[in-house]
DNA sequence: TCAAAAGTGTTTGGTCTACACCCATGC
DNA sequence: GCATGGGTGTAGACCAAACACTTTTGA
């Protein structure tokens, strides 16, 4: 019954030995497509179950470092600034108890009531470029793969909600963190530049006037015109004036109402 | 050398189990007395070493309801709306750990091994208005006490970054948060509010504009005329229009740049 | 020459800022 | 009446939304 060696249970049991009990990190991890917003997904052994990537938490570890950790295990992404966007840990909250409680992994029973146990998880999230293709599942897990985030509402336990959470923070820090350099590839155009503003923001914005006002900016610096074989007019490359753009950036807190 | 009955010692033993462990939480609240904001500081036993409200989460309860909990026990305030502003947990991270270590304190070896752990905080946020003055020490703490933010850099711990933090959230959620329910009295005046503003955002704010942006939002009502005796024009009483104050919040993300 | 998408400009109205000025009160 | 602080108005700069017009390309 058992698919697991003895030698890979006492690995399990090893590392939970060595990490902090009932609490874990999720890792939401953005891309652009150039069309759509996607995060990467992990599937836990066979079960058709898909999770943001998560782990826990080594003794001797800051959280911040764990998150990264946790991340390039499992998803072979490396080398991210990773943000805060909450903790989550309503009492009935658990990790993974549903999948090891199936007879039909054959988990032993330690290992379940540990998974079974409630679960506080701290919830990071981060953006990669769309070039970053190279997914890579890590141990324990079978298989990673992007999807949009409009198609997340199935994935498993709180999942969902962790995403929806981690878009409503991306899209309130795009002013104020310098996600830009991340999203985009080294050379863009204005009109994809717009299309990764609308996918944030989830709504349409005019063209007219994201122009004007990213230009205003400086910081975007012109290098040349793409040569695309659309039928229509070919769009400007350019590039991201680093220097500008973090000084563009602001916490400042106007009086709004 | 023991100060503590073999009976309390149980309690404290008690309550490490059915708690979440090396988890624990903070309550930062912020008053107005209408000068500066203040928070409650809370000291531990017989030591002068002061912290902000914490403690640890039990089994059953979430982690917000926990983090109500705690503030109540510890300082008798009550019914507050808490925002989490961040969870901390670098690998040197502890709770008590000087303080329980102290031989004074003639603390049993378990404990201060139990307090010796590496501990993982969630910061929660909160506001009171000026009334609320009856803090009263929970149990474990001999004394509690408000104290200018401007004077926290003497907390225990990291205690006085997470007053930062709090105060960083406090400063982007005033204008998408209801929390000038929270901070003001019944009735109010305009200069009374333009000092909250001032010592939250922590720079003077023009008066004459103040003024006028915030009655065009029309979240206040007028109701009469304040009778005081300083020797300058009184000035108008008003109190929040509740529901116009609450659709004048908003999560909208402007483009910004 | 036409459609399609990129690039540009203009109009209108709002908002922000920095003030100047007036008003009600106690001494 | 005068100092003090509260209440009000306004000019100029700046910003934002809507939308019309022009340019460059492939077919």
């Amino acid at each position: 019954m058992t698919q697991f060696t003895e030698e890979t249970l006492e690995s399990i049991r090893n590392h939970f030995q060595r990490t902090i009990p009932q609490l874990s990190i999720n890792c939401v991890i953005f891309r652009f497509d150039g069309e759509t917003l996607q995060v990467p997904v992990v599937r836990f052994l066979d079960e058709d179950v898909w999770n943001i990537p998560g782990g826990f938490i080594y003794q001797d570890e800051g959280i911040y470092e764990a998150a990264k950790r946790i991340l390039l295990e499992q998803t072979r992404i490396d080398n991210l600034m990773l943000s805060q966007f909450g903790t989550f840990g309503s009492a009935e909250r658990s990790v993974a108890k549903d999948i090891t409680r199936n007879p039909k992994m054959g988990f032993p029973q330690d290992i379940i009531d540990h998974f079974s146990q409630r679960f506080v998880t701290i919830g990071y999230y981060s953006i990669v470029g769309k070039e970053q293709r190279k997914l890579k599942a890590g141990p324990f897990f079978k298989e990673v793969k992007w999807v949009n985030v409009a198609e997340t509402e199935h994935l498993a336990m709180d999942h969902p909600q962790l995403v929806s959470e981690a878009l409503l923070a991306l899209r309130s820090e795009l002013q104020s963190r310098p996600l830009l350099s991340s999203f985009m590839p080294e050379t863009f155009t204005i009109p994809e530049l717009q299309k990764l503003y609308e996918a944030i923001l989830g709504r349409p914005v005019d063209r007219g006037n994201f122009r004007q006002r990213i230009l205003k900016t400086k910081i975007l610096e012109k290098i040349g015109t793409s040569k695309q074989k659309t039928g229509s007019r070919p769009p400007i490359l350019y590039k991201l004036d680093q220097k500008n753009y973090l000084n563009s950036l602001s916490d400042d807190v106007k009086l709004g109402f």
